[in-house]
DNA sequence: AATAACTTGCACACTCATGTGCAAGTTATC
DNA sequence: GATAACTTGCACATGAGTGTGCAAGTTATT
């Protein structure tokens, strides 16, 4: 496999530069690929890649290890995107969770659903615990301050509003929703879940201008840009 | 493959009853592996319905034959649950739909997302049209009446309260959750996305005594009893 | 321009699953 | 108890995907 990383000792010359775009251009097309079908077999990915599937073994040694490095990185998005959310009211907190999981995933629905249902669904759980945490927290202190319901567990709770937020993105695949109305709608289905009646979900969005789709901020990029096509 | 059928003409003798229990119990078996692993081998199947693989041809000319049976029964089973649901209050009704979803879904979760979401997802799409319709007459008619929210488009909010419901399914393998708890949670997740606030919700259910689990039908039932396990 | 770093194409070994043919058993039904 | 209806085990063909070895090309870097 080719040594991507800075060897420490005896590096007779750094590794190219047109290697670890290829490496990128790999995962790129694993995404999308894997997202339309999740069975796609390497050679569907290489050839989306413009690569030849046995140059992926120069990146990769194994099937496994491409998948999990994907994993990975979806998982550090994820992450990456969650993490800083904090603010007082726990409802606008929560919506904020539901919105940038909105943008970051919306592309990479299926992946997503397989990544946290397929075989590796246990290793993807670990590394999505901080996230959950985080969320619990964020529960937790709403209903301390009154603001959410009490007639469910809090760790349902937490685990209902991620799953509604996911559920919006699988509605997305069908209708094809814009980017804008997908923003709108795992706000509102989230609020919803943590008991609020449309109305208040209504009046609370208006009042939180944080809320807003233009106050969101970027999704973390894609790898590269390129639209992921074949070419015979 | 077998002809289970009673042919009109030339029947020199009719099928054996034993027969028809073994094309149960593949039946039964596939359900119940296919939802374990959605790639499980006709080997893994054969084997947990305590017969050889080969033997399954003589009731399946091939494997999608018996994936697509299973559709047509678990596409029949949840329109017959869901069909009969008429109440005056939408409210009450789509809790009813909720409802009778859980407990016709519950143990074939991964194969339902499966038929929904995999490469016969299309097919099963126009199977489960009716339904569709049937729950978006039943949102129409409470947005009519002014009982539903009317910040989302009926035939999307008819689409996320199904998904509501799908997810609560998804948390329950996480969970291990009860038929009782399911039961509650799915009836409160689908008033939630309809636009009840929590308290308006439970109001409702206090109201509604046919939302009672006692007060659901059964089931309908599997297609045999027995535990599906392999016997080396 | 020299050379290491990559890519490619092909051949090959391997695994795993599907589907068939057939002869030899069992077993329900008549 | 005769017989058709099933089941089974085995051999075999087929196909698709993964992973490797290697020789012959390209191309970025020095």
């Amino acid at each position: 496999m080719t040594n991507t990383s800075t060897s420490p000792h005896r590096a007779a010359r750094a590794p190219r530069r047109d290697a670890a775009e290829n490496r990128i251009a790999i995962l790129d097309a694993a995404i999308s690929e894997l997202n339309h079908n999740p069975d796609a077999s390497l050679e569907t990915i290489a050839s989306a890649a413009g690569l030849s599937r046995r140059s992926i073994y120069g990146h990769f040694s194994t099937r496994d290890e491409l998948v999990a490095e994907l994993n990975d990185r979806g998982i550090a998005r994820v992450t990456a995107a969650l993490a800083p959310i904090r603010h007082d009211d726990a409802r606008v907190a929560l919506a904020l969770v539901g919105a940038r999981l909105w943008s970051e995933v919306e592309d990479v629905r299926v992946t997503a659903q397989l990544a946290i249902r397929g075989p590796r669904r246990e290793i993807v759980a670990e590394g999505l615990d901080p996230v959950r945490r985080g969320v619990l927290a964020i529960v937790e202190q709403g209903v301390a301050a009154g603001q959410l319901r009490t007639d469910i567990e809090p760790r349902t709770l937490a685990r209902l509003i991620e799953g509604a937020a996911l559920s919006v993105l699988d509605e997305a695949v069908r209708d094809d929703i814009s980017h804008g109305e997908g923003h709108r709608l795992v706000i509102l289905v989230a609020l919803s879940t943590a008991g609020l009646s449309w109305r208040e979900a209504a009046e609370l969005i208006d009042a939180s201008p944080e809320l807003a789709l233009e106050a969101q901020p970027p999704a973390s990029s894609r790898l590269s840009e390129r639209s992921a096509g074949a070419r015979p």
